[in-house]
DNA sequence: AACTGGTATGTTAGCGATAACAGACGGGCG
DNA sequence: CGCCCGTCTGTTATCGCTAACATACCAGTT
């Protein structure tokens, strides 16, 4: 009981104890649920704390408890994407364990993921989750070497850093086509972003060059147009440049519903019928493909699921490392569906 | 010198001072900047640095230097809606000034926003921006005696906790009104949300029935169908029932832009031109309404811009505080217009 | 030669909490 | 009656880093 009251400044637990006349052990305890504190003690401590306006220091505790009580997770962007879904569940899963979710943008970039894993790292968080089985090879080192659960999503990577849950991008595009193919389409396109930054998106493209070919249709139809993520106007811009350079494609697979949307919407300023004219397919199930008019054809990826079970996975996987017991390596692979709409 | 080499576990920067043969303040020293190291020890250090693979801990520094580098933010969603937009213009405005983002979804609850500020709170974060001005008496206090700088955006309240970047939601909404007056429409109905939970939507009703009684409308017609924020689908669904209710209703101004499409699908799908049968305005120009056949009218407010510019007002007065000369209370009124377009 | 000032590094003492152990107290038991 | 055990509280020693001050050294001044 040394030190004196600070003034102004923020109260300290040895405030709120010397206010409630105990040690700040004790305080501590009262503040933490578990411990056995007399209600008469718990109730001057709360007393104290109320008229401190006293909030807990949780870095000053993390530090001596070496539980921080973050989670980070790294996702390309949470601005019209998928991801934003995949973070609720995560924060969905995080609630009420007392863990909190650090959340970075990596704008489609490894190198900037790089960079974010460092700067998450010296959070300490408990766990990390990423987006993708891609990463520079310091990111990846940096995962390895961090001495906590590592979960990749949306992918499945083929050399996975540790846990995983996602599903095959590739396979789910080829699923499109060959849903398209059996609608008796055959002159297939497809739209994406110019780069594979969009590792996803990519894989999407991979996935309809291998479903084509094993069709036996040689003749791929591929519109790269916009930096990825492509917006709503990029997929309508995209659209417009598919059918000038092939006038006789019959279907368009586009990266996303975003740009599926756009596409629509550019054949609706034309004009011409969908899918009549011409057919169009989105990826992700968004909102937007089942409200729209026609509504459009995707296909279904539970985004907010793999948010959630990642989350789930986690808190098995800190719980693990609290007790010592680290668990199992584990590949959650997640559903996928062709979802047929009017569009197509 | 006196710590012996840390096993297996994490690294410290002792075990980086000793292997570089220094003391671990200049290790301190080297590994940020400013200071003044001979380049040759900085090399020496950055070696075993690499060599061990030391990730700074963030969490013990910030407890001596008592500057968690920590700004939370508390948003009512980050799905589907412009406070991703917002959330965006933050994380820029704070990239690269060390500054790391709490994010905290606070579902349009006021009470899970007073539980959401004691635990952002507990991180002792140098900042804390929170949407709206309408706080639990708790959570206000709690904001009150934080002794950091608060940002109350994408409102005007009129009783500011300090500093706020934002605009008058009512006031927009009857801009929108006018608008519609002035192209000739008398029977103007609203479509939104049952509940007050999300204020901005109340706020734009009450805009919109304030508007209406200016102009003389005396017969309002407010659909409020589903729980805020309303989807695409609750937007058809609303407009459904709207004219069914009254069938004479000759335009329906939309909470947002995600309703007022899901109203316009609902019009495709019967086949009923927009806006000749009704017209179609929404809340926030959200990319739909640009890219959507027809284009719909909207107000556009600047979501990106209110987290970039609470950005930049919080990193001065995050500085401010820093250097013990807080700066005086702002309010930053954000421009807001209505976009005419095709679908009025 | 003594003094000044700047650069580069080391030493000491916390930051605010918690872990781990140590006591004090009271009641039930043999 | 003494012993043990469970409940409650206090003491001490960190956790890993940085602030603040101290020191050593060298070049340039006077």
């Amino acid at each position: 009981m040394k030190a004196k009251s600070s003034k102004s400044s923020t109260p300290t637990m040895s405030d709120v104890a010397r206010r409630a006349g105990v040690s700040s052990m004790t305080v501590s305890r009262a503040l933490r649920d578990g411990a056995s504190i007399a209600s008469e003690t718990r109730e001057k401590i709360m007393k104290a704390v109320d008229e401190l306006g006293y909030v807990l220091d949780q870095s000053a505790g993390s530090l001596s408890s070496k539980r921080t009580g973050f989670v980070a997770a790294l996702v390309p962007s949470l601005n019209n994407s998928n991801f934003a879904d995949t973070a609720r569940g995560l924060t969905d899963a995080l609630q009420g364990t007392g863990l909190q979710l650090l959340l970075g943008y990596t704008d489609y970039s490894t190198e900037k993921e790089e960079v974010l894993i460092e700067s998450m790292l010296r959070r300490r968080p408990e766990a990390i989750v990423v987006t993708g089985g891609k990463h520079t090879l310091r990111g990846r080192k940096l995962l390895v070497n961090a001495g906590i659960p590592v979960i990749e999503t949306w992918d499945l990577p083929s050399k996975p850093v540790r846990h995983v849950v996602g599903f095959s991008n590739a396979e789910a595009a080829e699923a499109l086509v060959k849903y398209l193919y059996q609608k008796g389409y055959r002159k297939i396109g497809f739209i994406g972003g110019t780069s594979n930054r969009d590792t996803r998106g990519a894989d999407r493209r991979e996935g309809y060059e291998r479903a084509m070919a094993m069709l036996g249709l040689t003749d791929t139809r591929i519109m790269s147009f916009g930096t990825p993520p492509i917006s709503m106007r990029q997929g309508g811009e995209a659209l417009a440049r598919l059918v000038e350079q092939w006038p006789d494609v019959e279907a368009a697979i586009c990266v996303s519903d975003l740009s599926a949307f756009g596409a629509l919407s550019e054949c609706q300023r034309r004009t011409w019928p969908v899918p009549k004219r011409i057919a169009i397919a989105g990826f992700g199930d968004f909102e937007i493909s089942s409200c729209s008019y026609p509504t459009i054809t995707t296909v279904g990826v539970n985004c907010y699921d793999i948010g959630k079970r990642s989350g789930e996975l986690l808190l098995r996987a800190v719980e693990g490392e609290r007790a010592h017991k680290p668990i199992a390596a584990e590949t959650i692979i997640m559903d996928y569906a062709v979802i047929a709409r009017e569009s197509t």
